[in-house]
DNA sequence: CGCGAATTCATACTTTCGGCCGATTGTATT
DNA sequence: AATACAATCGGCCGAAAGTATGAATTCGCG
């Protein structure tokens, strides 16, 4: 359906541009355009149509997703805080409201691991307990 | 760091680009290769760069600002569950996340209430924990 | 007024959390 | 090879959270 549908856009703009590039072309001729400057035109309409690809390409899923949840996450205030994916993991978890003990049997291991995971996170996002962690996830839109 | 890199990388792909015209340029002086074929090659390798600075460009960092926290308490929830007024207040600040002795004192009683409350919230929340509690609370649509 | 619900508090107890150590392993990076 | 970092685990200890129980108030409402 979806992916249909993105195929006869990208046809129908395709074929646009190909007629833009022939009328580029008739100009050409005519009116002695330098090529270079021909050139230059079709490169950035073709790098502007590829940007626009790979936008709607990649975008297509957060689009629907936001109009689920409406959020997405952001990976780079992930980086700028210095969040591990594990780390990450068991934020995620306790947001959902289970015990280190859940959690360890979730992703099969200790309660220790799960501790130091969460000790680095409650310096990392300046937090003393885990219900203030999940706050300040949800403030810095890490968290749904 | 990131940002420099990529500016860094982009450049350097631009500057490629930028020999590759040339060179084929040159190719269609010399060997009066057709002007389409010209054309095809530099739109496909533009196409090609625009779709791979697209994707980077929205992979990286997915950002998506639309969520108009349309949150409106359910009053009849509230009653449903029998959660009375104090109760609430307390849920509220848990989810602030603040500790049973911070709530005490800004609601000015004592962390023997609060854990009274909380008691009660729990069985109506059908939760053992306050993160719990609060997950719940917010599938409920009580919380925000 | 009197009844029930809501709010408050306390004491004793168990469980969970979180801080503070240290340690090992594996994987990149240099 | 050396360095850095992520991920794993453990022990100890005090603080916080949660359970159970009981009881004293205050407040709304018929």
């Amino acid at each position: 359906m979806t992916f249909k549908k993105s195929i006869i856009i990208y046809g129908l703009a395709m074929a646009l541009l190909m007629g833009l590039l022939k009328f580029f072309e008739y100009r050409f001729f005519v009116r002695d355009m330098t090529l270079e400057l021909y050139l230059g035109l079709v490169a950035v309409v073709f790098i502007a149509l590829g940007a626009w690809i790979g936008w709607r390409l990649t975008h297509k899923k957060t689009v629907t997703a936001v109009s689920i949840d409406s959020f997405s996450l952001d990976a780079d205030e992930l980086k700028r805080l210095g969040i591990t994916k594990r780390e990450y993991e068991v934020l995620e978890n306790i947001a959902l409201g289970l015990s280190n003990q859940e959690i360890a049997d979730k992703l099969f291991v200790s309660t220790s691991t799960i501790k130091t995971h969460l000790s680095s996170l409650f310096l990392k996002l300046d937090a003393r307990r885990r219900t203030q962690a999940i706050q300040k996830a949800k403030e810095l839109r890490i968290l749904p």
